[in-house]
DNA sequence: GCCAACGTTGGC
DNA sequence: GCCAACGTTGGC
């Protein structure tokens, strides 16, 4: 099966891309959004994803991937959420920032325009690729 | 700090 | 089951 590719947004404050480098294997808990967790268990190990820095930076920093699957979130006392894991692949080297991205009309239907709010996402193909155009990365 | 978007809760 | 009130997220 092909890969899909996801976004995911994470506040600086709360957890960095500086982070996820550094610890490596992360789980990806507190999502706590029906919708977002409904694209959380649709993700499969080795799926790829943008790493997102909401409110400070507002831009692409990084690229993780899925090291497992979804299982319940420990963070979540109702056992109701899940979570993945997440593992760091390779920093963005020009990071793509939310104004560039609003800016260029190509991405004009991502979710993360759209639906402002939305924690995790799908990226179409094309959108991929483009967004790894403009932020030079390339499958390490 | 404000506001728009939108999900959730609770009264009816 | 509807909808107003309220809370949260995230951009500006």
């Amino acid at each position: 099966m092909a890969v899909s590719h996801w976004l995911v947004k994470s506040e600086p404050d709360a957890f960095s891309w500086q982070q996820q480098v550094e610890n490596k294997v992360e789980p990806w808990t507190g999502v706590r959004n029906a919708q977002a967790a409904k694209f959380l268990r649709t993700m499969a190990v080795g799926d790829l994803a943008f790493f997102y820095h909401s409110n400070i930076g507002k831009e692409i920093v990084g690229v993780v991937e899925v090291a497992r699957a979804a299982y319940p979130d420990p963070t979540d006392e109702s056992g109701r959420w899940v979570c993945v894991d997440m593992r760091a692949v390779s920093p963005v080297p020009q990071p793509v920032t939310l104004a560039t991205i609003k800016a260029t009309p190509e991405l004009a239907e991502i979710g993360l325009i759209r639906q402002s709010r939305l924690s995790v996402m799908p990226i179409a193909p094309e959108h991929w690729k483009l967004l790894c155009k403009m932020g030079g990365w390339r499958k390490p």
